[in-house]
DNA sequence: ACGATATGGTTGCGATAGCAATCATTCTCA
DNA sequence: TGAGAATGATTGCTATCGCAACCATATCGT
């Protein structure tokens, strides 16, 4: 199209952003691949591990790992059938459960954690100066801000 | 897990960057929508918009599109079924096939791409400073150089 | 207190896309 | 020139995930 609505500076920021990012989702996938674990595993799992009382609430979870509530059911068959979390239901709400990482789950997480933010090191951190990581988190911070303030 | 294995600096670019890439794509994607098109169908007019005699080669339009040759068969079926693409075999190479961008694709890019860089403009491009601009293009830059050496 | 509404979660269905297998055509080189 | 390798495209199968419909439980308003 070649359409001069962005300047070329701009053009070349959007179309290298948009294009590298899905290479370098599966460049990270790719070394999750061995713990086996995909992406949204890991990030469940990261999730979880973090909360306070390592669980949540399933439709928090779903919110946090950006998932509606059906996918966030199908994701969870994964990691439940492999034992890395347990579903509780809450005996305060009748129709709340809460995703509970499991030691097994924890321990995979130990494991691929250290391995995984090699792998984001190698592929990005080190890669850039201290001004782009910089510029890297308050763009997209702004961006995220913005999308936030979008639909309240 | 608050592994320290990044500096907070850097997990904060890595956290907000991933966080927000879904969530930026799914706005950009809504904004399509009134169109008929989603993002793999735009970027594949895109593309072949910009090729010499707007078509290309469908394993070359795979490549560019980030895309295995039987996820593009896949989507040209969505495009095909819309007439905004033709596929032509090639005389030259019998096992070649072209996909060409009608009139029909080309009116509807000719629509919708203002609408789509006014949505990444606002989206993202406008809350952006010219430094953080170039920024964010020489971080993915050299992210994708890195990715294209090492599986060559 | 009880019917309407809101909230939490699951299920059926459809769309996208990767992998492996397959088929057809072209290229290689002995 | 002819057998085998390489290249281009498609198909069957599978996995992920969103939407809409649904069920269960809890909360609100009168």
């Amino acid at each position: 199209m070649a359409t001069q609505w962005l300047s070329p500076a701009e053009m070349a920021a959007w179309r290298t952003y948009i294009e590298t990012t899905g290479d370098l989702m599966r460049a990270i996938e790719r070394d999750l691949a061995p713990f086996g674990l995909d992406r949204g595993d890991y990030q469940l799992l990261a999730m979880l591990s973090e909360a306070p009382g390592q669980r949540l609430r399933l439709c928090d979870l779903a919110d946090s790992l950006r998932l509606t509530r059906s996918g966030l059911t199908r994701r969870m068959e994964g990691v439940l059938k492999k034992k890395l979390v347990a579903r509780v239901q809450s005996d305060e709400d009748g129709r709340v459960a809460y995703a509970h990482i499991t030691p097994k789950g924890f321990d995979l997480l130990k494991t691929a954690a250290p391995k995984h933010l090699e792998s984001v090191r190698r592929l990005m951190v080190d890669l850039l100066t201290p001004t782009e990581i910089k510029a890297v988190a308050s763009a997209f911070g702004k961006i995220s801000a913005n999308l936030a303030a979008q639909q309240p």
